[in-house]
DNA sequence: CGCAAACGTTGACGATGTCAACATAGTGGT
DNA sequence: ACCACTATGTTGACATCGTCAACGTTTGCG
C-alpha cells in the first residue's frame, strides 16, 4: 500500500505512468500508448505526465527500458538452471524467443522507432545492453568449455542475438503465418533454429580449438 | 512524361501516392508519412487519397509492399552473379543486409506494425513471400551442391533469413551503436555472421552428404 | 511560520485521421 | 450528340492527439 493514496499529490506517479504504459502496450498495442492515455488510465489530467516526461518519446523510452529489465531477467534466469553451456546456450535462445512470442508488443515497443532518438535515453541503451551480456557471456561460457570455438567474442556474440533476435522479429510481426508458423511453435523454432547455431558457432572438427594464445 | 498532367484528373494518382509515401519515409521517416502529407506532396486536396486507400493503414501497405519488391529485386539480382552456391548464400546475406543499410526507414516501413493487420493485405503478404523464396531456393541449391546439410529445407532458410533478418534490425534499429556499429559496417558484419550461419548449415564433416537419393 | 520548488490542472493551439456533402471529369448506352 | 452514371477530387467539419502557457496546490526546508 505504498501507492494510490487519495491524496492530491499522486505519491508516485513517474512510475504508475510507466506501469500504465507497459499494460496499455500488453493490451492494445504500441500505437494506443499515448500522453493522454496513460494519463486517463492513471486517474491524473492530460498534461501530468509532463512533470515527469519531456513528451511521449520519453515515456516510451521509459516504458521500453522496463521491457529490456524485463527480458534481462527472464535470460538471468536460464543462468542458474543450466549445467553446461551448451544447454545455456540452447535455454537464452529459447528464453529470448519466447519472451518475444509472450509479449510482442513490449518486443515492439523496446525494438521499435517509436521511442525516438536511442542515443537520447542513456539508460535505456544500459538496459539493452546489460540484456545483451547474458548472450555475450554464455558465448564466453561456451568458448571455455569447448563447445564454441576460439575467436572475437563479440562477433560469435553478435550472431547468436542476431539469429534469435531475427526469429522473434519475424514472429512477433507476422511474417511467418503465411507458412502457419505463429506463437505457439516460438519454442520449438527456436530449438530448430537454435541448432544450427551452435553448430555454427562450434569448432570445426578437423581444427581442434587453438590454445589461447591471441 | 506520361504523369503530372496539369489536367484536373491526376492520371495516376494512386501510384504518385505510393512514390510520395517511399520517399517522404526514406527522408523523414516513417512518422512522418500521413494521408496529409503525402496529399500535400503530390499536391492534391488532403482528402483526395481516400479515393485509392481506405485508410493510413492501406497507404502505407502499399508502400511496404513496393519495398518489399525492390528487396527482391535486389535479392534476385545476387542469382545471375553467383556461380556457387556458396557463394550465392554469401552475396544474398550481404545483399540483405545491405538493403536495410541502405534504406533503413522502409526496412522498419516493411517490417514495422504500423502497416496494421498483414492479413488483410494480401498483396503486400504475397510481396514479402516472394521476397523470402529467394533464400529459400538459394539454400535448396546449397543443398543440391552439397555445401547445405539435408533436410527440411523451410527450417535451414528459416534460420539463414532469421540471421540476416536479425542483423539488419538490430542495425537498423540503432541497437549496434553502443559498440560502435553502424551501416558502414553492414557488409562487413554481414560477412563475418554469415559465416557462422554458412558453417551452420554445413553438412557435418564426419558425416559428407549424402548421395542423392531420396 | 513562510516561501520556494515540486507537482498537478485548465484551457488553448496546430496537426492529424476520418467522414459527409459536394463538384467535376470521363464513359458507355442510346 | 446527349445524358445519366461512375470514378475521381474538393471543401468543411469533428474528435483526438502532442504540446505549451498560465494557474492552483502541496510539500518540505529555512
Amino acid at each position: 500500500m505504498a501507492t494510490t493514496k487519495k491524496t492530491y499529490h499522486h505519491g508516485d506517479l513517474r512510475q504508475a505512468l510507466v506501469k500504465a504504459a507497459l499494460e496499455i502496450t500488453h493490451r492494445e498495442g504500441v500505437a494506443a500508448v499515448g500522453l493522454r492515455a496513460v494519463a486517463r488510465a492513471v486517474g491524473v489530467s492530460q498534461t501530468a505526465p509532463y512533470r515527469h516526461f519531456a513528451d511521449k518519446a520519453a515515456l516510451l523510452a521509459a516504458a521500453a527500458e522496463a521491457g529490456f529489465v524485463a527480458l534481462g531477467e527472464s535470460l538471468a534466469s536460464t543462468v542458474a538452471a543450466a549445467t553446461t553451456a551448451d544447454e545455456l546456450l540452447r535455454a537464452q535462445g529459447v528464453a529470448y524467443v519466447r519472451f518475444a512470442a509472450d509479449n510482442p508488443a513490449w518486443f515492439r515497443l523496446m525494438f521499435g522507432h517509436e521511442v525516438g532518438d536511442r542515443r537520447q535515453h542513456s539508460t535505456l541503451r544500459a538496459a539493452a545492453t546489460s540484456a545483451f551480456s547474458f548472450l555475450e557471456s554464455a558465448v564466453v561460457r561456451g568458448q571455455e568449455e569447448g563447445v564454441v570455438r576460439q575467436g572475437e567474442p563479440r562477433v560469435l556474440a553478435l550472431s547468436a542475438w542476431s539469429l534469435v533476435h531475427g526469429l522473434a522479429s519475424l514472429l512477433v510481426n507476422d511474417q511467418l503465418s503465411e507458412a502457419g508458423l505463429g506463437p505457439d511453435q516460438a519454442a520449438d523454432l527456436a530449438q530448430q533454429v537454435g541448432l544450427v547455431l551452435r553448430e555454427g558457432l562450434a569448432p570445426r572438427s578437423e581444427q581442434p580449438p587453438v590454445p589461447s594464445f591471441w
